[in-house]
DNA sequence: TCAAAAGTGTTCTTATTACACCCATGG
DNA sequence: CCATGGGTGTAATAAGAACACTTTTGA
């Protein structure tokens, strides 16, 4: 006998379902939900932030948690993970990529529930809390200083955070978490942060600017730093367009 | 007024909830269900296989389809693809990893249904069917031949690949899918069917070789290949504690 | 004039590429 | 003895690592 019910059990397979039939079986199938969680980075004062909230209810009330959501009826999953940095921030059209699906059986304590974990990488600069009682519990965190977390989030961190750290390798995504005009040596601490290299163990100055200039895909402003008390230094941008191109032609973005 | 009711709909946060109270707000959320789906790679003859099975019922009847089931109520979720593919196979502890986690609100047409991606490599000279039903629809299909699939499954079978590809350029997954003693023109064929080079653009016989055995990472078997109408290849074999040691000290596998 | 960060080239070392012939076996 | 794939080294090029001083500004 063929063990595998594969989607037979499911209420979408049993052409004549409704609602209260077969209940006892197909129950359990639906005592369940799934969630969105966010991991939001930002990045200031030279350091890596994350977006958390402090929990209002039980479980692991007055605990820092993601921010996520249950992912509403007619919503796709990236939907529902902007949809919660939306409503968080008040930003759209910010660089959003899933990362794992985390499922453990008790990983909620109160019932199953799985959460698709995303991270989201936000210009802090123009972040603003929505006025709203958010604004009371959400807070910015040095990812490096993050205590432990609400139910298996410090789980998702981790890997959100080591997604990143390859992705800023291979992508030109670091970008998304500086201001549109930024310095070299900006650009260098952001990376220093995101791939936590200790201090003595930093990039060298002049390897990377050589490294990141070569690429063509900085374009240097008018503009210069200003402000400083001390030499004001270049600001560049990145060349969407010219990376979209050479992107058409094959090139790989690696650092 | 806060939009984000954040868990608050879930039943498991309503501390007095029973299945028939609310129902008209907490039904939606619960109509819905979630699957595994499992892309089995093997290497045969040369060539990338996945294992597909033919659908005996609607929707998508008598399609090429991917393996795959509901999560169980108690099972975790790397737990339901390995017993998806246990069931196929009659295989354990085999090679398995998340990809990615497909949820667009129309992916099945009977409902809404989110999928967790897994890939798995198996040996195949281990591989035989179960004797079980699914002898009769289960078949090895060539990666690069598949046609149109049931649902997503075109799409789910595309980032799995992907995924493969990048994976298997950095990490030691490939001999996975190799028996224990291989040659390394087999091994070759494979990283140069997984990455999909056309015949032309394939590896260079000498750097490969010198690549691959640079790593120290692969020991000479005593055997020797039998039976060949040529000279007989040198046999080896992935050497994993070497591995898991050169892992402890730091070493980065790449090629 | 001092402090603080910006900016800039060269040498050395290591990894990658390109490339062609002889060898061992079975049929 | 022939067809088939196994096995081997070197030279050229490109990429990465190491490294120290001068410049510009504000205070």
């Amino acid at each position: 006998m063929i063990k595998c019910a594969a989607y037979n059990k499911s209420v979408f397979f049993a052409p004549n379902y409704t609602l209260t039939k077969n209940m006892s079986e197909v129950e359990s199938f639906f005592k369940s939900a799934f969630s969105v969680d966010n991991v939001i980075f930002g990045f200031d004062s030279g350091d890596l932030k994350i977006l958390l909230i402090r929990r209002g209810q039980q479980p692991f009330q007055d605990k820092w948690a993601l921010p996520g959501d249950l992912v509403y009826p007619n919503e796709d999953l990236d939907s529902a993970a902007g949809r919660v940095l939306e409503q968080l921030t008040g930003l759209r059209g910010v660089y959003l990529e899933q990362v794992k699906t985390f499922g453990a059986v008790n990983r909620h304590p109160l019932g199953r529930v799985i959460t698709v974990a995303y991270y989201s990488l936000i210009k802090i600069s123009n972040f603003k809390l929505t006025p709203s009682s958010f604004a009371q519990t959400a807070q910015w965190h040095s990812v490096m200083e993050v205590g432990e977390l609400a139910f298996d989030h410090n789980e998702i961190l981790a890997s959100c955070l080591r997604r990143l750290q390859r992705k800023v390798r291979t992508g030109p995504v670091g970008f998304e978490l500086l201001p549109q005009k930024f310095t070299l040596t900006e650009l260098q601490h952001l990376y220093e942060s995101i791939l936590a290299l200790p201090k003595d163990k930093g990039l060298d100055k002049r390897n990377f600017r050589k490294k990141i200039l070569s690429m063509e895909l900085l374009v240097q402003c008018e503009e210069m730093q200003e402000g400083v008390a001390h030499r004001p230094a270049k600001l560049y941008r990145f060349d969407r367009a010219k990376y979209d191109q050479f992107l058409s032609e094959g090139y790989v973005f690696d650092i």
